[in-house]
DNA sequence: GGCGTGACTTATA
DNA sequence: ATATAAGCCACGC
């Protein structure tokens, strides 16, 4: 499996109402330094429908600056429907919803 | 195949 | 705290 394939299928993986930073993603895919191609792999994000790309935020739970997939404000709504509240700071409180495939 | 770029992360100064 | 370097992988030229 190429390493776009697996993202997806991480990425798809990402329970409702739970976030996974791009380090985590990569971590899962096979190489914590893969971050960057997750990016790229969301940027190109051939299948919307089945990859949450809002469900991917940064380390520090705050949404990528070139996050661009509707806008910003359309990426809150979306993770506050799947019950994902968001910090003061503008951020995932990722003690509480980070996802946690152990958990 | 090389080089630059990019939705990132970690380490070092 | 910010700045810089390195690491990884895919895409376009």
């Amino acid at each position: 499996m190429n390493t776009f394939e697996k993202i997806y299928e991480v990425v798809k993986m990402i329970p409702c109402g739970r976030v996974a930073s791009y380090g985590q993603v990569a971590a899962y895919a096979g190489n914590p330094r893969r971050s960057r191609v997750v990016g790229y792999a969301l940027h190109v994000n051939p299948d919307p429908d089945a990859i949450p790309c809002y469900r991917v935020v940064t380390k520090d739970g705050g949404l990528s600056e070139a996050f661009a997939f509707g806008g910003e404000n359309v990426q809150r709504e979306l993770l506050l429907r799947d019950g994902v509240e968001f910090t003061q700071d503008g951020r995932v409180d990722m003690e509480k919803y980070r996802w946690r495939p152990n958990f």
